[in-house]
RNA sequence: GCUAGUGUGGCGCAGCUGGUAGCGCAAUUGAUUCGUAAUCAAUAGGCCGAGGGUUCAAGUCCCUUCACUAGCUCCA
């Protein structure tokens, strides 16, 4: 980005030719421009001298002006080959652009190599893009053949700009930015076809929707596809499986993974450190049932408002009882705070477990670990006066920056304030009263903190906000990893009271939280961040003994044992192959570590160790060896 | 749930417009004991996701279903 400083405007002029009369230089690479608070492109008129910014493709700005434009040129090619196909909306996005389109017969893979060739004439015309506005009733006239765009007129507010853009025969509605020529767009892929609903919502008709991608030059656009290669080959539900940390079985059925024995080894580690870092803070441990009769839901809300979401067993109509697995832990959890009366002196109570929950999400939600039908998760609910709230809900951030920070993926991590929607009835429960108060009491804890998070309107609990802590997967989809919730609904629905010190009886504060996210989820993202090769203290397997021939086996058994002994997971390789090739599959299963031993080693009593962090470190006291690995384990030191 | 795609031995693949399944690696056995992959020999392993249908004949065509993938919606 280049901040310019005009000077000599003085009629109206495009900001390409009032640029071009200061500083000519500067244009180049120039995508679009930044004039009065408004992002434009380089062709529309500035009437005025004064400071601009120049967005080039390095800049966000740039990249989106850039594929906007782009899928203006994939709509007009669409058009041209297809012209019973009804334009909807082609915005750009964070990593490229997309298009919608009304097309029953739908694309095809092959349509998509035509509309790229199509696309090349647009590019090669290098039409100029006209902008112009129009009012209402001529802008109606202009979309007539455009029920979609028709519709974007209607419910745009009455006294907003109508603004058209223009290249050759082809014209659609659009706010803009736009380059100035199609010629501009020098490399450009179309990646995929899939379906999308009109404006977001199930109700309506699902479009076609074709992603693109497009870069300033062959050579980035082949980086770009390189990359996105790469990411697949960490991407945990191939890399995962490859590893043999999970699978699954058309038998068992989706979203039901199987943990194999080295994925159960990493979620067992994860839980033990979890479980004990908990109790040090303070955390009480409860053990409840999976499932419960539907009064309890019925209590809770989740009858009404989560049905959907659970797996029922029974019938309300035929069967006595009803009964249901749990979709959450919190109304478990809470039978534990009744089971007695509670008084202010038993608060702060802070309840966790390890717990597996239940939620029959939609066929189509699946995916590796990420989205699964039956996971396990670090559960908590604190309950809490009023005056502890503030600082419980620290300390239960406090915990899970603790353990983000441990696994390497604090620097990763973003932060979202879930609210409410306010126009969403069905949802949720509670007055909008309350949920001000529970909102802003969670925005005066978090502005206090001082983190800094976006919005996510209808984005809460049914009984509340939350802190959702979110992260992107190796594609980068963004996922919620834990979440923090302030709930003040709950506790009155289950009748949940303490004593206050004035002899009153008040509800508690409840949080709902997690320390680590669910188990599930959680490795899959630790699988992609090391792409597989964990850190010592995490690694399923974290030695592998390799003998250099069978004449060595009783050394490497003895070298096996005395590892075993001192805590760590370790494997003797006892296949007959060449070294060699032991050390190439040790290096495919990512160890940490490789001890190698053959005839100096079982003479000397040494081991030949080869480190995946500091390659070969020679040979080594099998005893000292012991040593130094458990300092390193120790320290989680990644 | 919706839109599209995929589904052949553990893994990676071949199998064209239908004629009764192959290859490489891995595995097993025997020989070899070789210090940074692929010596020798032999063996075993697949009702081609599942279930129907068309056909004299189906991995190849049609229908249904299950699972996996991308995206939408939804969500930890």
């Amino acid at each position: 980005m280049i901040k310019v400083n005009l000077q000599n405007v003085s009629a109206p002029v495009s900001v390409f030719e009032a640029v071009k009369a200061e500083n000519p230089d500067v244009l180049k690479g120039a995508l679009c421009a930044e004039v009065n608070g408004k992002v434009v492109g380089l062709s529309e008129e500035v009437c005025e001298n004064g400071e601009i910014t120049l967005f080039d493709f390095s800049d966000p700005e740039g990249k989106k002006t850039y594929w906007h434009t782009t899928s203006h040129v994939l709509a007009e090619a669409v058009k041209i080959l297809y012209p019973e196909a009804k334009l909807a909306i082609g915005p750009a996005t964070d990593t490229g652009f997309y298009y919608d389109f009304d097309y029953d017969p739908g694309f095809t893979n092959e349509d998509l190599s035509k509309i790229e060739s199509q696309m090349k004439k647009i590019i090669k015309k290098n039409t100029r893009l006209n902008r112009y506005t129009l009012s209402r009733a001529e802008a109606l006239e202009k979309v007539k053949d455009e029920p979609y765009k028709v519709e974007l007129i209607n419910d745009l507010p009455e006294d907003s700009e109508l603004s058209f853009y223009e290249q050759g025969d082809f014209t659609d509605l659009c706010a803009g930015p736009h380059l100035t020529f199609t010629g501009s767009i020098k490399a450009y892929k179309l990646l995929s076809i899939t379906g999308a609903y009109w404006r977001g919502d199930e109700k309506n008709k699902m479009l076609r929707r074709i992603y693109g991608i497009s870069f300033p030059t062959r050579e980035e656009l082949d980086a770009h596809i390189t990359q996105l290669e790469e990411a697949k080959k960490r991407d945990h539900n191939k890399l995962g499986r490859e590893l043999e940390l999970f699978t699954t079985a058309d038998v068992i059925g989706q979203g039901l993974p199987i943990m194999l024995p080295k994925g159960a080894r990493v979620i067992q580690l994860l839980q033990r450190w979890v479980e004990d870092e908990e109790q040090k803070r303070g955390w009480l441990l409860t053990k409840t049932p999976l499932m419960a009769k539907s009064d309890l839901y019925k209590i809770s809300g989740h009858w009404d408002h989560y049905q959907d979401g659970m797996f029922v067993m029974g019938d309300e109509e035929t069967d006595d009882e009803v009964f249901a697995l749990r979709p959450m832990t919190c109304p478990f959890q809470y039978q534990a705070f009744l089971n007695r009366g509670r008084s202010y002196r038993d608060l702060p109570m802070r309840l966790a477990e390890t717990s597996t929950l239940f939620r029959n999400e939609a066929s189509g939600e699946m995916h590796g670990l990420i989205r699964v039908r039956q996971f396990t998760i670090s559960e908590g609910h604190l309950m809490c006066t009023p005056e502890q709230l503030a600082d419980e809900f620290r300390n239960c951030l406090d915990l899970t920056n603790y353990m983000l920070k441990t696994l390497g993926l604090y620097e990763d991590v973003s932060y979202r304030f879930s609210q409410w929607d306010p126009e969403d009835t069905e949802k949720y429960i509670g007055t909008p009263e309350q949920w001000d108060e529970a909102q802003g009491i969670m925005k005066e804890i978090l502005d206090d903190i001082g983190l800094e998070y976006k919005i996510g309107v209808g984005e809460a609990a049914f009984y509340g906000p939350k802190l959702d802590i979110q992260i992107k997967n190796v594609h980068g989809k963004e996922d919620t990893l834990i979440t923090i919730q302030i709930d003040q609904m709950l506790a009155e629905k289950f009748g949940m009271e303490y004593v206050a010190a004035d002899g009153t009886k008040k509800n508690p504060y409840i949080i709902h939280r997690t320390s680590i996210g669910c188990y599930e989820r959680t490795l899959a993202l630790l699988i992609e961040k090391y792409a597989g090769a964990f850190p010592l203290w995490l690694a399923p397997v974290q030695l592998k003994v390799l003998p250099i021939s069978e004449r060595f086996e009783d050394y490497a058994k003895k070298v096996t044992d005395e590892l075993l002994a001192a805590g760590f997971r370790v494997e003797l390789d006892n296949r007959s192959e060449k070294i060699g090739y032991k050390i190439r599959e040790a290096q495919l299963e990512k160890l940490p570590y490789m001890v190698i031993v053959g005839e100096k080693e079982a003479e000397e009593g040494t081991v030949s160790v080869r480190s995946r962090k500091d390659g070969d470190k020679g040979s080594l006291k099998l005893d000292e060896f012991i040593k130094e690995l458990k300092v390193e384990n120790d320290t989680k030191a990644r």
